[in-house]
DNA sequence: TGACAACTGGAATGCTCATTTCACATAATC
DNA sequence: GATTATGTGAAATGAGCATTCCAGTTGTCA
């Protein structure tokens, strides 16, 4: 095995690394920051230098706490596929995922050139469970056949992604994303 | 007046003002570069300075290239207005509008935090046509009126940024989206 | 309580950029 | 062809950023 005997940390290192992540999340949902260590740095209340050894690294910190973000958005998607009918999982989780984007665009507007490995393998997680919904919803006849499967996908995270664009993102705005898409997905 | 006795420009100046805005332009449709004032002189064959000058800066070059990308796209989306019916100018360009996102998506990857004036404005022409096209299209019965005017220009305009977005931009995403969008704005 | 390894954060470092400077080059005008 | 205002670009400047250094602090454990 590889589990290297790792040394005890120090329980401010402990409190410190919560912090961070704490002011890291906090300042994903606020419109029109910079997203800096230095910003983190101050929400939290330490040293710049501490956040960034806290995970070793700004990329660290982002993606840990993205990935806290959309870990329960992927598990109440596989939720919703064992509880009720694709269809029905498809129109709730939408609406869902539209929300979780409007709620928190700072994800998709300043993680641009970011290395985020532990968050891309949850999207690709997330995008597995919307193909096996769509997947489900054709074959109940409620989503059209003559478009391909990946363009689908990709036309769902693209919309939720262009909503939580829109300045301010508004539930208006979004419903009527959610309405047209919907409509235009039928047979 | 305030038309200021403006002093000729040198014969070099006029010629390397248009290189450095022909390299702009043509960066503008390269995916995956970094348009920096840089790379732009690389292209023009130029020095940086030169480059920064021509315009009086980067934004202001940047709002000269893009604008002139964007205004035969207004044109002709007003051309359509006058030629034909609503509906169908509303069909044509939408075709154009993704065409053309997805052609130069740089111009929505790259140009976050600048100030383009002469941008700016165009696009509000362009929205200016859609609503008109849109509220032609409504009065013969071919798009919805239960979503608000403004909603439905932003759901355009955000899904033709969304195909630019996508990685590689392709023609069948393209007419995906194109499909999608149409059948869920019918009433 | 003392000793020491772990931890902290202000300052220094090292990057990427746009922009400015300035010694040199060159169009324009005679 | 000589003069001169205008233009050029390599190098300097400065701003914003993540990351690292290190002198000083603080948990931890005997």
């Amino acid at each position: 095995m590889s589990t290297a005997t790792e040394p005890p940390r120090r329980a401010d290192a402990v409190r410190n690394r919560r912090l961070a992540l704490d002011a890291a999340t906090a300042l994903l949902t606020e419109p029109g920051v910079s997203l800096t260590v230095e910003a983190i740095a101050k929400k939290a209340g330490l040293g710049a230098a501490t956040v960034v050894r806290a995970f070793g690294g700004k990329d660290a910190l982002l993606d840990t706490a993205v990935s806290r973000l959309l870990e329960p958005v992927v598990q109440h998607a596989r939720d919703l596929l064992a509880e009720t009918t694709p269809t029905q999982a498809l129109r709730i989780f939408l609406r869902e995922l539209i929300a979780f984007q409007a709620a928190h665009y700072a994800i998709n507007d300043q993680l641009g050139g970011l290395d985020l490995p532990a968050t891309t393998a949850l999207r690709t997680d997330l995008v597995r469970a919307v193909e096996e919904m769509i997947d489900g919803a054709r074959r109940d006849g409620a989503v059209r056949t003559d478009i391909d499967l990946a363009i689908i996908t990709t036309l769902i995270g693209q919309t939720a992604l262009a909503v939580a664009r829109a300045q301010p993102p508004s539930q208006e705005l979004a419903d009527a994303y959610l309405t047209v898409l919907l409509d235009g997905l039928r047979p």
